[in-house]
DNA sequence: GTCTATACAGCGATAGAC
DNA sequence: GTCTATCGCTGTATAGAC
């Protein structure tokens, strides 16, 4: 028998933990996040907080597969909603404005910065969140350049390698500037030579 | 009278330590990087850093305005040297390439993803950086489009914006790779839509 | 599952001798 | 300009009570 009624959003502390841990380690990085951010926004002590996670390392794997079967939801949303590449292609982008509007980087795009001090367990979870945007990419370039509506000289793997380093890096930049329209100035660049 | 003798390389301590933080920082990051890394390196003590530079709000803070000088003097070294624009392009991704080779991120790109915990005073820094070489990429983009040999729809300032993201997010997403060539065929795909 | 208490290492930074 | 010594704080992590 759960613990929770029915009606009840169901957020147990583990889940409540990963959530305020995201958000900061997306706005500030792994390295400057610690477990007295989270304790502290939660209310309770960094002990309870490794009890559901022992070691830090734990929690950010936990933190970049949760964010990467997230990611590939909401990439199969798109497949089942829009009909055209292009559309996908600009839904992908918003959902990179979406992240930079909150003022926080991709979790994986951070990650990458920090990639040298990342337990091997992260460094492997982060390059599977690039591979699996590269396929997804990859497919829809395909659709695209299939129907006609895409064109563009050389590799679909390089095309689509070339998508998700150039929004990544517009994040990165962006950051600096707190602006979501220089990120979508540059998203549009970059899609502009597919046309 | 200098302390050092004709024929010495006149690398003082500042220098040094300017040196080994710079590699560092720009590997892991400079949330990851400890005056205690330097020390060691240098075989002083932190007391001895200190001396040189009091906060390592100070020390980052040089350490941008060292490279963004010595990034100025290398984007002009490609004016005197480059006859094209396309030439410029390929020196200006040449020195990134060279700077991945070893392992290392841009400062700039390492510092922008953990802008919002640096210091105002390293984010103006970083800020310049970025517009610095935007005003270069702008200036290199005009001169191939007066000459006809570059092609590009939109304005030059979102075409030297979208440049500078896409390298900096293919150094980004290489680090996880330790792949130079990744970089090389993401650059490819980025500049190839100028032609 | 959360608490108190604590261990232990590392960090940035300073004082004062040399 | 560099050292020894040390301070105060923060960080990850653990033990054991409740």
């Amino acid at each position: 028998m759960p613990t929770t009624a029915q009606g009840d959003t169901d957020v147990g502390t583990p889940t409540r933990i990963l959530d305020a841990a995201e958000r900061i380690v997306q706005a500030r990085g792994f390295n400057a996040f610690s477990y007295g951010d989270v304790a502290v926004e939660l209310g309770i002590t960094t002990a309870a907080l490794h009890y559901h996670y022992p070691r830090k390392a734990e929690l950010g794997r936990a933190l970049i597969t949760r964010y990467t079967s997230r990611f590939a939801a909401r990439l199969k949303a798109l497949d089942d909603a829009s009909g055209s590449a292009q559309a996908k292609l600009d839904g992908y982008v918003g959902i990179y404005a979406q992240v930079l509007a909150q003022g926080k980087m991709c979790l994986c795009g951070m990650l990458a910065a920090e990639y040298l001090t990342l337990s091997e367990s992260m460094q492997t979870a982060v390059r599977e969140f690039f591979e699996h945007n590269e396929i997804w990419l990859g497919q829809v370039l395909e659709q695209g350049k299939a129907d006609g509506s895409m064109r563009f000289t050389g590799e679909v793997e390089d095309i689509a390698k070339m998508i998700i380093s150039g929004l990544e890096g517009a994040m990165l930049v962006s950051m600096a500037y707190g602006s979501v329209e220089r990120f979508m100035k540059v998203a549009a660049s970059l899609l502009a030579s597919l046309h």
